[in-house]
DNA sequence: ACCTGAACACCGTTCAAGT
DNA sequence: ACCTGAACACCGTTCAAGT
């Protein structure tokens, strides 16, 4: 994990602290242990309750480190951000920005409770933040315009945070639970909807299909545009 | 209001019902005030009391027409996906692709609560379904091999989602609140983030911008690189 | 300083009763 | 058949107290 160490607002003490059972509470170990219940349990599963017990403390003790269950899940948001590689401004502009796509495609697959919370939480994060000022740094350097840029970057945000609200939605992991796919099936085989059911049938449901495919051929097409809308071709 | 009459499991009775006060309760008029509760007062001031209340009735009479509150997100789900315009297989699928989208993205906005719930809920209602039935249609129509018209959903799709998601983020609407601008702008004046002010003061502040216009530029993009990939160009 | 017990005003939902 | 009162097992949070 890599949620930017010595980012946030300063919780004064720089000491490690063992993690041994009953550390002493911090912002960080609140935050850790909310996105493993999210994480392992689902976003209902974090209550200030749960996640209390879960650290071995009282509910209340909690209100010493953070503001309070809103103040926790715009930090969680703000952990995810922090796991996403950001790109780095001045490279290969196009390999840079599919690399911190991929990143963060893979990070909102790892916590797929995050991602309607994207949306909800008003005041952007230290690492959501950082996150953006790269993406927008990498662009500017790549040369393009201001206006440009942000064509560029409402765009790819748009497919990843996209791709990502698709992806959490999706019935299946991979053709894990056949009793899923044949209740899907079974939805189908109305009759109505043929074209979904063809495209399930014909291409989804078959051996090598995977959905991730999907992404790296939308991902192609918005860097082939942006590329393709560089002055100094 | 243009939520798919007699398209869902039949409610039985036919008879419009004067929409007077204390009108019968059936599933349709608790899911129509749910989305206006929504709407008015945002997804967390949803309750089932204070949807009781609003029905001038008491909290487990709904009980009587939804099977409870989950079922009342999956139904107001698929209300707003109701109220999205279908494109018209056959026709000109670029033009019906793009009203399409124009619309999805008009509803969505309308009811950004929605936007969350997109993911979460599990089980697709019928306009949902109905609603991808037609774009699938559409593209298989134009002529697009099955997997193209995969590669194409999954690209239109998360562009209008994830657009959603940053639209529904924003934080002032359209150069509203002059001293939201100025906390924003504070907290860029620290000199972090060079390249975000830049974009905030040299173009997204200034008069003539809209952030609808990075719509209209990523939905060109991405049905030019469709348009592109037809065989019989 | 950090932690906590008890309490308050809420939730969604079940159950047994009313008409 | 449709509606409801009372109750249950939860929430997040405040307040006053402990050490």
């Amino acid at each position: 994990m890599v949620h930017g160490t010595s980012a946030g607002a300063g919780t004064g003490g720089a000491t490690p602290a063992p993690a041994g059972p009953r550390a002493p509470l911090t912002r960080e170990r609140v935050l850790a242990r909310a996105v493993a219940i999210a994480d392992e349990q689902g976003l209902a599963a974090l209550t200030m309750r749960s996640l209390a017990q879960a650290l071995d403390v009282k509910p209340m003790s909690l209100y010493h480190h953070v503001a309070g269950k809103d103040a926790i899940l715009d930090g969680i948001v703000d952990v995810v951000f922090g796991e996403m590689e950001l790109p780095e401004p001045g490279g290969d502009w196009r390999a840079e920005l599919a690399r911190r796509a991929r990143s963060a495609r893979s990070v909102l697959r790892r916590h797929p409770w995050a991602v309607p919370l994207l949306e909800s939480r008003a005041v952007p994060g230290p690492a959501n933040l950082r996150h953006h000022e790269a993406v927008l740094a990498t662009l500017r350097d790549a040369g393009f315009s201001v206006p440009m840029t942000a064509h560029a970057y409402a765009l790819l945000d748009a497919f990843v945070y996209g791709f990502a609200v698709q992806e959490a939605a999706l019935p299946f992991d991979a053709g894990s639970a056949p009793q899923v796919a044949e209740a899907i099936a079974a939805q189908f085989s109305s009759g109505d909807f043929p074209r979904m059911t063809e495209l399930a049938v014909e291409h989804v449901m078959q051996p090598g299909y995977d959905f991730g495919d999907e992404f790296e051929y939308g991902l192609g097409v918005i860097l082939d545009a942006l590329a393709a809308s560089l002055p100094g071709d």
